[in-house]
DNA sequence: ATGGCCTTCTAAGAAGGA
């Protein structure tokens, strides 16, 4: 049996946990990271999840940011929350865990805006830190996977109208050049690697019309070492989760690895 | 070129998102 591995940024856990009930129900990914819970650790909905059969760690935070790792039939072994290089960082973005032989790292990469100013240093900072991380990743013989929302869009194909957002902190030069070193490691961008140069987006503004327009992005980024590159199978965007009632402004993003 | 929408926290609007 192959393993669906999936990222999404369901934008407040609670708020939409019917969205993510349904998704998980619809689609039966083996693996979720989640990402945007918005919710204080206590508050994060573990008795739904378990009972959509599923086991589950998280690093949530009041109101903002908050990830989570979710296997089917399984409790997730929890290898790292929090990224390496900055003890003073107190935002919970990211989180690790060991899942059936694989080592899932689950990110939310700050936003960055308003470019250029101290967020725009800060989601930087916290790149390089990720670079760094993912390095020592790479050095593991073990499948690895990096996934969630990486908050930039790699090239002028993942926009609906790149000059638009030339001066954004999701696509300005020094973060596209963050990202692009980071594949270079040696790890493979699953969407892109599976669809050439197909259009692929991951998320639309909530504001005029922008799902319906198609005026989205590819912001939500699955990235394989090279144990699990060689045994990628498929791999696609939930698109029509994003037309469902009260959902995220993202769509969950999935891959599908074949047995050894 | 701008503002459009949506969440949380907490009780009206502010802040953050992208």
């Amino acid at each position: 049996m192959p393993v669906r591995i999936a990222t999404y940024n369901v934008n407040g856990v609670n708020g939409r946990l019917d969205v993510l009930l349904r998704w998980l129900a619809e689609t039966g990914p083996d693996i979720v990271c989640l990402q945007e819970l918005k919710a204080v650790d206590e508050r994060f909905p573990v008795r739904e999840i378990e009972a959509a059969g599923y086991g589950a760690i998280w690093h949530g935070q009041k109101s903002w940011n908050g990830v989570a790792i979710l296997a089917k039939g399984r409790e997730p072994i929890e290898t790292r929350r929090g990224l390496p290089g900055d003890p003073d960082d107190s935002q919970s973005r990211y989180i690790e865990a060991a899942v059936g032989g694989m080592l899932i790292g689950c990110l939310y990469l700050p936003n960055g805006n308003p470019a250029p100013g101290p967020k725009f240093d800060y989601k930087l900072a916290w790149f390089q830190r990720l670079q760094d991380h993912a390095a020592s990743l790479l050095q593991l013989d073990a499948p690895v996977v990096l996934t969630g929302d990486y908050n930039v869009m790699p090239t002028e194909l993942d926009v609906y109208k790149p000059e638009r957002w030339v001066d954004d902190a999701l696509f300005r030069p020094e973060v596209r050049d963050a990202y692009r070193k980071l594949v270079e490691q040696g790890w493979t961008d699953a969407l892109r690697t599976l669809k050439g140069q197909e259009r692929i987006y991951t998320f639309w503004k909530y504001f005029r019309n922008a799902f319906a327009r198609d005026a989205g992005l590819r912001i939500d980024h699955v990235l394989l070492n090279p144990v699990l590159a060689g045994r990628l199978k498929a791999g696609g965007v939930d698109r029509q989760v994003r037309g469902w009632e009260h959902t995220s402004d993202h769509a969950p993003v999935w891959v599908e690895i074949a047995d050894q």
